[in-house]
DNA sequence: AGCAACTTTGCGCAATGAGCAATTAACTCG
DNA sequence: CGAGTTAATTGCTCATTGCGCAAAGTTGCT
């Protein structure tokens, strides 16, 4: 008896690549446990790290807390640090979906921004206090950006659906990573800011502070003819 | 007798920050003799992971090769990661001389882009050993992810004093970002294309890379008024 | 030379990550 | 429903790791 099973209502189990959710329609029983205790053990991990620190407490401890052996725990996760990172994991296909189901007359950059937001709905919070333990924890940090690395293949994807484009082509990588960093940096100001005293920020703002990010691409770029490509075999 | 200290000539130490050697200017022999270690370690632990894979060695093999204490090892690195990481320490001083030393009448951009082109000058072979590596080994590609994030902050200072906007300016922030991401892109395509049966991969190659990749930035954000910012006190 | 500052080293230990085989729970099909 | 198949959990076990601590060895400065 792993997780308390009563609670396992019905979330959605999923295959796994590289650690991440990505599909999550399956919906045996078996599977909707797997998530369940994988969902309890990055939970519960990010509230003990939140009290005592990151390295204030250890897996067998989290394991305890949670009910599963010890052994299980790298069953699902190669180490303390992914585990915690992974209370992202559905933030993956918000912004998937939100693109997905954004009009197809909509801007790819304002697309873009539209999934963010979508994120934005229920990370933002958990974001926080993620950041707050990530800042000085280097391993934290490095797992997160690793997990960042992901949503830029799948999101590249996306960008390459909507823009005719090859998925591997130079600019639907960098337009795709781009995206993200802002994500990643504009999620951050938007927490410290909500930490501060005078906390008065919206929805509003945060969509403002996407505007400004988005700033600096160049509006037509992806749908115009491609650029200055002297040597075509490697800028493809 | 930690390295042979004979082949010691003058390297450069340097003072640390988060384990990155920042300013390599001290010249004291206790600082080449550090510097010299930790090279030592850095190049063999390269090396060892190209021959037997990022797992096929311990640490303790590591350092009988190289001649130091494993308790030594742990003095300098946090782990196998971030010792191999340590091969790229210098780059980060590439890129910014670079920068500082572009003439003031060029763009911002294309100052960026020089700074990465210097880099590729020495780097990118080992560049490539590292990416091979690196590629499916998950823990090794977050540490060097998180190294870039350190990049990122030192680019962002370059690009604030030549913009004159505040460091911490959320466009200056993300340009930073963008380059990074956008040199780490286009020397993983540089570098997978090197190997290929075929490689005619010249530096004139490289230039036009970075010129597709840049052009997905807006020309002339920087040097214009601040873009649409309607709540100040978080865009800043 | 002699003292202060810094590094290296050895010892030790708690914690980690993973292989293996046995057990248990979930699914499938007759 | 019940027997067989598949997959997840668990307990053992062990090599490896990360790091605190104090002793011994270097370097730097006067």
């Amino acid at each position: 008896m792993p997780v308390d099973t009563d609670v396992i209502e019905h979330s959605s189990g999923g295959a796994e690549l590289s650690g991440i959710v990505v599909t999550p329609d399956n919906v045996g029983l078996r599977e909707r446990k797997k998530d369940a205790t994988r969902r309890a053990l990055a939970e519960h991990a990010l509230e003990l790290a939140q009290h005592r620190g990151f390295a204030g407490f250890t897996i067998s401890e989290l394991v305890a807390d949670v009910g599963v052996s010890r052994r299980t725990f790298s069953n699902y996760f190669a180490s303390k640090a992914e585990c915690i990172v992974a209370v992202t994991d559905g933030w993956l296909d918000d912004v998937l979906d939100a693109i997905r189901q954004a009009p197809a007359s909509a801007s790819l950059l304002s697309v873009l921004q539209t999934g963010l937001l979508a994120v934005a709905q229920d990370g933002v919070e958990r974001w926080g206090a993620l950041h707050a333990i990530g800042a000085m924890e280097p391993e934290l940090q490095a797992c997160a950006l690793a997990g960042d690395e992901i949503v830029v293949e799948m999101v590249s994807d996306e960008v390459a659906r909507r823009s005719g484009l090859a998925s591997d082509d130079i600019r639907v990588r960098l337009l795709a990573g781009f995206a993200v960093t802002a994500g990643r940096e504009v999620f951050t100001r938007w927490a410290t800011a909500c930490q501060e005293p005078g906390h008065s920020a919206s929805n509003a703002d945060l969509g403002a502070l996407l505007s400004a990010a988005f700033s600096i691409i160049n509006p037509d770029v992806l749908t115009v003819a491609r650029p200055a490509a002297p040597t075509d075999s490697l800028t493809t």
